[in-house]
DNA sequence: GTGACCACCTGGCCGC
DNA sequence: TGCGGCCAGGTGGTCA
């Protein structure tokens, strides 16, 4: 499950092959990953776009195009993979954009959950998702008074917080459940009850966190991997996630797994206290 | 405004 | 071996 260090990888490898490259023509073969505008106007819009750049905001990519914003949201297991055009279509590949020097961009989600847009240049305060998206973990606005305003109506367990994507940017569940532990706050400890001192830590580890994350290429759990398969390495870092009834590194305690609003989530009972 | 729940999806795993 | 049920989880929509 891509999250911003997958992302930020994803967009890196895409970037490198990409830029100034013309799209000739785009195949859509599953109509409901393009969610604005009609599959129709998608095609024909995005003919002969040439890609000038390509950014990032939290879990999207974002391709510059001449004319629009293709925004690009892998949801759970989105990939982009580069074909030759006389490979044959997978399974799961619903998106085929055609390249100008003869290769192709495909964009493949076995679980069909991933999401585009093509945003005209002048429309992107008006429709993009950006709307109600917070802030990026390196946000100098990013600060424990913001957290403090966000939070003190919150009276929900940290974790299910610190994956709303209207307070910061880019945290799934794997790096939540990372961040928390480094900051020795139980993950179902109510936002509204955080300490400043506890707002300080999750702020500062949750950017060593994403920092280190995208160094490594991400973490490649189960679905994930970047384009055309290039495997993150930050799986082997991760103190919690995935580690049910393994020592903790800290303190030997056996982490535990639970469920926080629906999600599964790791966390060691000694290091995390909830008080 | 807030929080809980559900739908979207498919593959892998487990128990029977 | 085959089948059914559960789980994985990011996001948006609905409802109380």
């Amino acid at each position: 499950m891509p999250e911003l260090p997958e992302v930020e990888t994803v967009k890196n490898s895409l970037k490198n092959r990409l830029l100034g490259k013309r799209i000739l023509s785009v195949k859509v073969v599953y109509s409901n990953i393009i969610e604005f505008p009609s599959v129709s106007e998608f095609e024909r819009k995005i003919k002969g776009q040439t890609i000038r750049d390509m950014n990032r905001y939290g879990k999207w990519i974002i391709f510059v195009l001449d004319d629009y914003y293709l925004l690009s949201h892998l949801r759970m297991e989105g990939k982009y993979f580069f074909k030759n055009k006389d490979e044959a279509m997978l399974k799961h590949e619903h998106v085929v954009f055609f390249l100008d020097d003869g290769i192709e961009l495909r964009y493949h989600d076995v679980r069909k959950f991933g999401k585009m847009l093509l945003i005209p240049h002048s429309d992107i305060k008006k429709y993009g998702p950006f709307l109600k998206m917070g802030l990026e973990p390196w946000d100098d606005r990013l600060d424990v008074t913001y957290l403090k305003d966000k939070f003190c109506r919150k009276n929900i367990p940290i974790k299910s917080v610190l994956l709303d994507q209207s307070i910061i940017v880019g945290i799934g569940n794997i790096y939540a459940d990372e961040i928390l532990f480094l900051s020795g706050i139980h993950p179902l400890k109510k936002a509204s009850c955080l300490s400043f001192e506890e707002l300080d830590f999750i702020i500062s580890n949750t950017k060593k966190v994403m920092d280190e994350a995208i160094k490594k290429g991400g973490t490649t759990i189960r679905s994930y991997t970047s384009v055309n398969g290039v495997h993150g390495l930050f799986q082997q870092e991760l103190l919690v996630h995935g580690r049910d009834r393994k020592k903790c590194f800290k303190c030997g305690h056996f982490i535990e797994k639970i469920r926080v609003g629906g999600r599964g989530t790791y966390f060691c009972p000694s290091c995390q206290k909830f008080d």
